[in-house]
DNA sequence: TTGAAAGCGCTAACAG
DNA sequence: CTGTTAGCGCTTTCAA
């Protein structure tokens, strides 16, 4: 696989090297018809400027590295979408890395990012990891690095989030609104800030309208589908007296709490209503269609990566980081 | 953001650069001795390996490079998660691009990741590519290169794909033992092969077996839910006799058919049955549950990115290329 | 307007 | 076992 390089073309036309690169990369120094001609050669030979190369000798690359826990799930893919755009737009590419949700794997996929020169980083961090020293020393290394969705409080970088605690209270406010009283939640670990905030704003909302949550109602378990099964279950387990409502942490845990209930044919929501958030495109698909609090996970890369490339360009890495927080939007449908 | 590199290493130990690269790399000349205290050192340093130019020195880089239609799909973000995990198994990252279904920047897609000097690249065709001469530049090259999902039959180079024709006509000989007899099919642009095997699998069944697909209930359009919306419209809107049973080319189609038929008061599956193919993890989920023919979408994604290493390493590029075909599995639910 | 030369960080002969 | 050296493809002073 023989690729032409810059010097076959200068060897072609009987130029220097340095014309070569001169005319393909636009320097004003040359000739209107040197160029033209190298222009033409270098179409010809179906050249491509080696940006390995060129990265070396600029000590820095056009590459974004991206770590998510897991790119199948909507919400994560819908971001990769708003990053991978936003990235293009600027002549930039993305490397993406998956850390299956498993802390050792993202220290790694941040090394490898790392020993590719990635000019920047973007971070959601994995449910397992619970320090965060790999990336501290990120922010002493001065790469320039953002936050998305799941954050680490410790590190000062910018973030980019939607207003968790503000939608999980205006889910409570709506659920007390509309007449339930025993309230329940599936959260999630609560390590993670989404966990954590969704989980306070909804209690905070429905203890101050005069309905606490029980704590023997609030379960916490993981994030997927899967993981809402498993917390519904061990919710009615409980048995005695049910909540009339429970508030999920992701609409995939709302989906596996609806599942569970069907299967026990407990009616949605005449005997338990059930809230989700994120607002996944099957949340008005199943049946009944699911009220939840959507998050803009477009809108959520996009800002993610917009930032991170204004940061990389101005190198503006000691600047006080930006914290940017999306609205949330409540989404009233069959379920709750 | 000054890097430490070998030389920094070698010149704090006062030792050459060659004896740290080998060091660092395992070479067997090395002393345990000086190993030892170059690694100590490294990671002292923080020290980080400077992949660019390794693999510029190398001539080969251990990236391979993805161009899908949409990552958000989740059809494609599975894939793409077999992908990643293989690539990160294997030693190798991924890079990333999407070419939102558009021709041209599917192209300059390429052209960026060639200029990245990726070991190889991993292709789903979008439905607006028309021709192939960009991908046999590629086989020219010599770039290591496999089809998944949406190949191009023009391009003599290994695929990965289910055996769509198979797939379909199964899901045909289901709808008539259930009963079915008049049917339809809301299917996508003809020039992508998926869509074209899945028509041909679905009309050869339905008619060996004596129900002939009719030409006006064949609507053809897009492959998203808003697609499936607009597909079923224009079927409905013929007015006359209507098909008992319509086979959708994905499932997003086939839910965006289901919504349009409950808003006209469409009972399914009794005044008319709806089948999809890939089985999104919603299939289940919606209602009524649909009837499906499912994909093994992260399987595709794993044995691409294991064909495409392979040939990376065997540089096994002119070997006659291997045409994977797996297996779809019919899942009946409730819709159909 | 063009060329020569150095160097980005690393590996790999070749030589000791 | 370790050092010297050349060179991967490119940009960029400095000089002509």
């Amino acid at each position: 696989m023989k690729q032409t390089t810059i010097k076959d073309i200068a060897r072609k036309m009987g130029v220097s090297v340095s014309t070569v690169s001169r005319a393909l990369s636009g320097h004003p120094d040359i000739s209107e018809e040197t160029r033209k001609r190298i222009e033409a050669l270098a179409r010809e030979l179906d050249y491509h400027p080696n940006t390995l190369a060129k990265s070396l000798q600029q000590k820095q690359s056009q590459v974004i590295g991206v770590v998510v826990p897991q790119v199948k799930h909507y919400f994560f893919a819908s971001i990769m979408s708003g990053v991978t755009d936003v990235a293009y737009q600027a002549g930039f590419t993305v490397m993406i890395c998956q850390s299956n949700e498993d802390f050792e794997r993202e220290k790694s996929n941040i090394d490898v990012l790392l020993s590719h020169r990635v000019a920047g980083l973007l971070i959601s961090v994995s449910v397992t990891t619970k320090s965060c020293e790999h990336f501290n020393r990120l922010k002493q290394r001065g790469v320039p690095l953002v936050f998305f969705d799941r954050v680490c409080g410790e590190v000062d970088a910018p973030t980019v989030v939607v207003d968790d605690y503000d939608g999980a209270f205006r889910a409570g406010e709506y659920l007390v609104r509309k007449g339930y009283r025993r309230f329940g939640h599936l959260g999630g670990p609560e390590f993670l800030s989404i966990c954590r905030l969704r989980f306070e704003g909804f209690r905070d909302a429905v203890s101050r309208l005069g309905c606490p949550l029980r704590d023997e109602w609030v379960i916490r378990g993981g994030l997927n589908e899967e993981d809402g099964v498993d917390s519904m279950s061990r919710l009615l387990k409980q048995g005695g007296e049910r909540p009339d409502a429970v508030f999920c942490v992701t609409d995939p845990v709302a989906m596996g709490a609806l599942v569970r209930l069907k299967q026990e044919g407990i009616a949605v929501p005449d005997r338990m209503a059930v809230m989700g958030f994120t607002d996944n495109p099957m949340a008005d698909l199943i049946e009944p269609p699911l009220t939840t609090v959507r998050q803009p996970a477009y809108e959520i890369g996009r800002t993610a990566a917009e930032l991170l490339i204004e940061r990389i360009s101005n190198r503006s890495g000691d600047a006080h980081p930006v914290h940017k927080i999306l609205k949330t939007e409540l989404i009233i449908r069959k379920s709750a």
